[in-house]
DNA sequence: ATGAATCATTGTGTAAACACAATATTCGCA
DNA sequence: TGCGAATATTGTGTTTACACAATGATTCAT
């Protein structure tokens, strides 16, 4: 069970949570046993295309933005400033 | 060897060649064996999302525009219509 | 037409992506 | 506090994505 150092990054976690989805659901939803999703969401395997595309469209978002070479910075530096009540 | 029916669709070929590689040297790329290569252009299966993101890397283009759950439509489809020299 | 490069085909082997089952463990929440 | 849902862990089994080798067919330039 020791996960690969070339392993991909992935967000799967982050979507599913975000969208209040379960394991079991989530695995439903794209026709996985819900194990599976917990394999691929700590990074033990990377999936195929196949799973990833499936994946990406139940979320509605580029595959490349589920998954990744490289790995993802954290949420917080991605997002552009807030509207602040202070003046610049 | 039968290709599975629900194969997942992707334009490696027509990519490798607009860009003039051999399916060695673009196996090199990617660090795959050269029939690899074969075995995806020709649908005999799909690859990990690992190999796919490193094809997208190659070609300089997102996940999607390679591989698709749904076939890709043939490239005419896609091209806007060319400058003419007939006057509108 | 011949030869070289590219691609196709077949076969054998291995590692990893899955399925499935069973048992922890953690985590709300009443 | 404890009960149930969600997740984690472990184990076994099958399928398939790969590697590698060898041979045949195409294509293509000379």
């Amino acid at each position: 069970m020791p996960k690969p150092a070339n392993a991909v990054h992935n967000r799967i976690a982050l979507f599913r949570t975000e969208r209040g989805l379960t394991r079991k659901v989530l695995a439903e939803l794209v026709d996985v046993n819900p194990q599976t999703i917990g394999f691929l969401e700590r990074g033990d395997y990377g999936p195929s295309v196949e799973l990833a595309l499936k994946l990406a469209r139940v979320f509605g978002v580029p595959v490349d933005a589920l998954f990744s070479l490289e790995p993802f910075p954290a949420l917080a530096n991605q997002l552009s400033a807030p509207p602040s009540s202070e003046s610049p």
